[in-house]
DNA sequence: GTGGAAATTGTTAGCGCTAACAATCTGGCC
DNA sequence: GGCCAGATTGTTAGCGCTAACAATTTCCAC
């Protein structure tokens, strides 16, 4: 046990101490830590033998500063105690582990491109070696522009038309998906419940709204606008409820949609049967909602990992200089939206 | 502007850089970011001026193998993407910048005690300082007892009984303040859907009910098991609305109790009109249920902020060897529970 | 056996920073 | 003016590791 801590108290064993009890140089024990090649068995056999009875572990601020890699990728999310941004990241974790590198995380204080700034800064400061932002918001997606990019970003689950390489869902197919199948089902038009502004979400997806519409020549509605909330999704469904002629809702997102659906319960109108709803999202809950709610899928855990693949590939050289990945959600069919009742 | 970068490309500034275009040794500059005293006033404008011009950044490894400090802290996560953890994550970041700390997280492969030292371990070869531990399963805490620490490690958000320091809420005096409230509307008893075994919030919370139930010599239903999702709730509830006798339901978090309220809802069975429900945790979306839930609000936030401040005190050396911080959660009343008819 | 290439190991020099100590400068006092 | 304490600055030595090169050994073909 106690091989080498003599007198004092015992100090973290370093590669010198390994190199003593296994009796070659700390080179050797570097190569063997590296798998270097030109180690012959029985040396590696032990100094590994040394390294288990030291319960030595390579002290990487060492290992940074010779190598000028941390093996460290940063995070910068904000509200991340939603659905999506907390699958988000733990989507990156996986993924950066097995990629070989650590996940430092930053949240934004703000929204300003300032506190985006900081954080990356924070980030930077810490020596991360690339950067992975988690910022849906337009004002963030211009901020990140402009962040002084001495490592490499990447964006994550935002529109698209940035400056930088950003993996997102295909927001406007997405809601193209949600009104057309509204449409299909026979409802004249389709109100839209809107994110709120300043988000890309909420343009794509009430761009692909309307688009379909027009395509269908079906009439453009004024939108209801929400702040990702059940609370304001209740409010707006207050006021839809009041609207006489609403057979169809399509809802930025599942949460306003739930809202959306107490609103309607309590005004007395049915879903489906008066009103049909479409979420967007399909959180874990939207299938228990009452009724089950008809929405767009978007595997926020696979946006996450394939963000954090195009950012280690930057880190790897093989840099395209902007790429836009974007990725399909589906249309999850439940039983909140159902064909039009027969004038 | 490029008083240095002369031949080849730009390479990152170091203290020397700065050092030089101050006329100053590089101490000097290293006294100027360390805030030591007797630096001249001028001195200390020339050396920040130039920092400036350089955009000069310290070098975080060399700084941490010199001062055998990271500055960081290591977070390790078990199904981070619920809002529970999530939020409890997001407190622990803030607070831990505050604090002047970096976290670094790491996530949970399984739920067995040797994914738990394989996280710390890798935390610890990240050289973090210190490690909070996101792990409510009891198999979890006990793997916390045994993982090699020779970090400082807190815990959160379990139940009581580890014997590392932790914050946790208050779950048995949560689940009997729940439990009180169906009592003192008049239930002559309360059913218990329970959160899956080997968990501390289940048992505690189960404890809280039972005990409640006892001291008030109500019956002691048997309890139906779930597993925290709104599936299982849905499950637990089809079977509890075939129950005849059955007025109030005391569901171990607001996301089973979804699940219920809809299984009621199809059954034909009126929350509160027929069976009451109370719900814990007071998830955002909790009040916007139908009908929206009375619940026991925990605030994850503070957990973490907490947890972190324990951690951030041991480390200051202010270690009391075992700290248990309990926080007391707060009765939510909303709509879903209401006196019990007149038999 | 012997030369030489390949395999294996060791030695030396930093990476960029802070701690410890040495050197110099300043002001106030007699 | 000279002297000393304190203020201010500089110099030196690592922190623990890897890269680059040097030294030594091993293994074969001949």
């Amino acid at each position: 046990m106690e091989t080498e801590t003599v007198g004092s108290e015992a100090r973290q064993p370093v590669m010198a101490d390994v190199a003593k009890l296994a009796g070659v140089s700390h080179q050797t024990v570097s190569r063997v830590l590296n798998d270097a090649p030109h180690v012959r068995p029985d040396t590696r056999e032990r100094v590994l033998a040394a390294i288990r009875e030291l319960d030595y572990r390579p002290n990487s601020a060492a290992r940074a500063l010779v190598t000028r890699r941390s093996q460290t990728l940063g995070v910068v999310s904000f509200e991340s105690t939603l659905y999506g941004p907390a699958s988000m990241l733990d989507g990156i974790e996986r993924a950066a582990r097995n990629a070989g590198y650590f996940v430092s995380v930053a949240s934004l204080r703000g929204l300003d491109s300032r506190s985006l700034q900081e954080a990356v800064d924070r980030l930077r400061d810490q020596g991360v070696e690339g950067v992975v932002v988690i910022a849906p918001q337009t004002s963030a997606v211009s901020a990140v522009g402009k962040v002084s990019s001495s490592v490499p970003l990447v964006a994550v689950g935002s529109g698209t038309r940035a400056s930088i390489p950003m993996v997102s869902v295909d927001n406007r197919s997405g809601a193209e998906a949600a009104t057309r199948h509204l449409l299909d089902l026979g409802h004249r038009t389709v109100h839209h419940l809107a994110g709120p502004p300043g988000w890309l979400e909420s343009q794509d997806r009430r761009e692909g709204w309307q688009r379909t519409l027009r395509a269908a020549h079906a009439w453009v509605q004024p939108v209801e606008i929400g702040d990702w909330t059940a609370r304001s999704g209740y409010e707006a469904g207050q006021r839809i409820a009041r609207l006489p002629d609403v057979t169809a809702v399509f809802c930025a997102n599942d949460h306003m949609a739930l809202g959306l659906l107490r609103a309607l319960h309590e005004a007395g109108r049915s879903v489906p049967g008066d009103i049909s709803v479409v979420g967007f999202d399909d959180i874990p809950e939207a299938a228990y909602f009452i009724p089950p709610l008809t929405t767009v899928r978007q595997d926020f855990g696979e946006l996450g990992r394939r963000a954090l693949e195009l950012l280690v590939a930057e880190l790897g050289g093989s840099a395209s200089p902007v790429t836009q990945v974007q990725i399909a959600p589906e249309l999850v069919l439940r039983r909140s939206a159902a064909p039009a009742r027969r004038g």
